[in-house]
DNA sequence: ATAACACCTGGAGTTAGCTCAAAGTCAAGG
DNA sequence: CCTTGACTTTGAGCTAACTCCAGGTGTTAT
């Protein structure tokens, strides 16, 4: 798969496709004799993955040092797993968050109808 | 109450709260003889709102022009409903794909754990 | 064979949202 | 009286995460 098939398909620029590949987010991918680069199945995968934890707002850092430790191999294993644990728990906590918030702007929305009805009504 | 005290209370910054001010968040904080920001309790109900938005990740942008049409008085209560209800709809849609990511994330961790355990049992 | 097009690189520029620094005012304490 | 400390302003600086640009290479279509 070439650079704009990989683009096209999960929405992120070729700017951003080689910025990520610089970084060492995904240090993998492949080239053709002229330099082209040619994304392999697991660049796929690993575009995806990080598209996803990207969107929820996981810091570039953080999937930097992810990503470097699954190129070092299996002894890295549990590291990787305490990452992911800590990041678990950072995104659950902000779900919650944004849950609260969610419901103040439920509630505000709500006061809001009610005020346009009594102005309607001519209450008041 | 001084600008140290709802900075204190609220977890923003002295900057942070004056910049809001000067960006057009807090607009109505009054002065003492010589210049000195007091916070009054509507002031404060804003700061708390404004912090609870930015949490949520609301853009400035999108305060500022709230807080504007606040500012102008009864006629804009439509319009700042429609605002809250816009960004409902995005918070709603960001809460849904945060709990995907969070799935994803118990799953990746579940699957290293069992990676560990068989590690640990000596099996393969 | 020449123009258009998709790709490449390195480095600079942009945006949002703060954050800091310098220089000044004022009230209270030793 | 002088210093300390909390406040003030304006304007510059910073960080994260892109995003753009200039100049170059290689393939494809007319």
């Amino acid at each position: 798969m070439k650079i704009a098939e990989v683009s096209e398909k999960y929405g992120l620029s070729l700017d951003t496709l080689r910025y990520y590949e610089r970084i060492g987010l995904i240090p993998t991918v492949t080239r053709t004799p002229n330099g082209i680069r040619e994304y392999g199945e697991m660049d796929i995968k690993r575009v995806e993955f990080i598209k996803c934890m990207r969107g929820a707002g996981l810091p570039i850092e953080v999937l930097i040092d992810y990503v470097a430790l699954v190129q070092v191999g299996d002894s890295t294993v549990e590291a990787r797993k305490e990452i992911l644990k800590e990041q678990r728990e950072l995104l659950a906590a902000k779900i919650t968050d944004l849950q609260k918030t969610l419901e103040l702007l439920d509630y505000m929305i709500s006061v809001y109808e009610n005020k346009i009805l009594t102005k309607e009504q001519g209450i008041i």
